[in-house]
DNA sequence: AATTAAATTTAGACAAATCTAAAAATAATA
DNA sequence: TATTATTTTTAGATTTGTCTAAATTTAATT
């Protein structure tokens, strides 16, 4: 079966925002996709009836097996997409997002793996995220927040809480991306800014909103 | 303006029927989409209207200044991908067609700029047709066609009349590609083949099919 | 020139995806 | 529990692109 570009929107949609346990509420839907809940409650019947989620009316929604399988497959083509952008074409990770959002949707199954290999198996996406394998497989980051990394034990940047402009001026800035291995020294209370020592260069402190916005792996 | 993935379809099927000086008819529009003749009066109506081209009924269609620069942005994003194909992710260029007429209608702008500077702004797509640059200029190919190349002229090959698997097979067996120098021998009248020579290799025969889907120019 | 044939356009209907406004169900609060 | 407030669904329209069948125009033949 083959589905529109707008079906597939909402699949991905559903996939991102059932992380936790509950079902999907219409109004949630409504705000990610920038749509009106009678929108979404149309295409919740539609999907339903594709077998994609199980649905029922006032209960929210989930995605089926098949619905899930579908929305990796996005998430898959999502990311790798935006891979190829930052790493081969050089753009800006800010840049990358819509222009993956329209990507995502090409059909070629063969065009995936092709590019899948042509960037080397890449695991995770210029913002830190996994990419889903073939079969849907993705590391599973137990990264921390690097508000709560312990004192002095190296870490490594593995992903940001946002993709703005903004935050990546300001990490271009202090010369901070994914990858980049740092330690924390000190916290202080105040203000709760860290002061935080990348190797071979001088220590020094960044906010409390920045040290939020970024998420590290011990090493 | 921003143009649907259908209207941009039509836009460019329009751009490549339009090669000679009479305009384009309904019904040939029709036949090259794959859709009803009603379906393509309804469309023209609506793309006069956007002033992309020119029409009045019953007297077939003519793309406007506005309508032939959107069609060589088309073009272009479609040859570009192509050799993005071929090029870097090594697919054969019998695969290509279906997954560049997808590609083609990807927006971003600075997109087509990077991936054309990434393949280093090739002037020709694997099949031979020429790239517009990115002000809507391409190569004027005067390519033959061998059948007609004089004979112990030194040629290259430039074009295929065809993109079929079968011919690819063949020229794959021949070690023919674009690009490949050759001279014509001899003429054979009986069943109008000819016999190639391709440097360090041994003569041989091709057929009139084989020689009349080969575009060359002379070096 | 009259007739037939072919090409093209209109008329009317349909499916996909969306919207606004009103109704119905659920949740929250007094 | 009764009353509000919120969420969600239905009802009815709208837009885009498509189709079939019938009407119209143009082209080709007698
Ligand atoms: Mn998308
Ligand atoms: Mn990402
Ligand atoms: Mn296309
Ligand atoms: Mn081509």
């Amino acid at each position: 079966m083959s589905f529109s570009i707008t079906e597939e929107n909402y699949i991905k949609a559903i996939f991102h925002l059932q992380q936790g346990d509950e079902n999907v509420s219409t109004n949630e839907l409504a705000a990610e996709l920038h749509t009106k809940a009678a929108s979404v409650t149309d295409m919740l019947k539609k999907l339903k009836a594709k077998k994609l989620l199980s649905y029922e009316r006032y209960k929210g929604v989930r995605l089926s097996a098949e619905g899930k399988k579908l929305a990796l497959g996005i998430v898959r083509k999502h990311r790798l997409w935006e891979f190829f952008l930052v790493d081969t074409l050089q753009f800006g990770w800010d840049e990358v997002h819509d222009v993956a959002e329209e990507l995502e949707h090409i059909s070629s199954k063969k065009l995936v793996e092709k590019l899948d290999a042509f960037l080397g198996h890449p695991k995770f996406d210029p913002h830190g995220d996994p990419i889903p394998d073939s079969h849907g497989k993705m590391a599973v980051q137990q990264h921390i927040n690097l508000i709560d990394l312990a004192l002095n034990k190296i870490a490594e940047v593995s992903g940001v809480g946002s993709q703005s402009t903004e935050l990546l001026e300001l990490l271009k800035h202090k010369h901070i991306g994914i990858g980049t291995k740092l330690e924390v020294k000190r916290k202080f209370s105040f203000d709760h800014s860290i002061e935080i020592k990348i190797k071979n260069q001088n220590a020094f402190t960044i906010s409390q909103q920045l040290a939020q916005a970024l998420f590290v792996k011990t090493v």
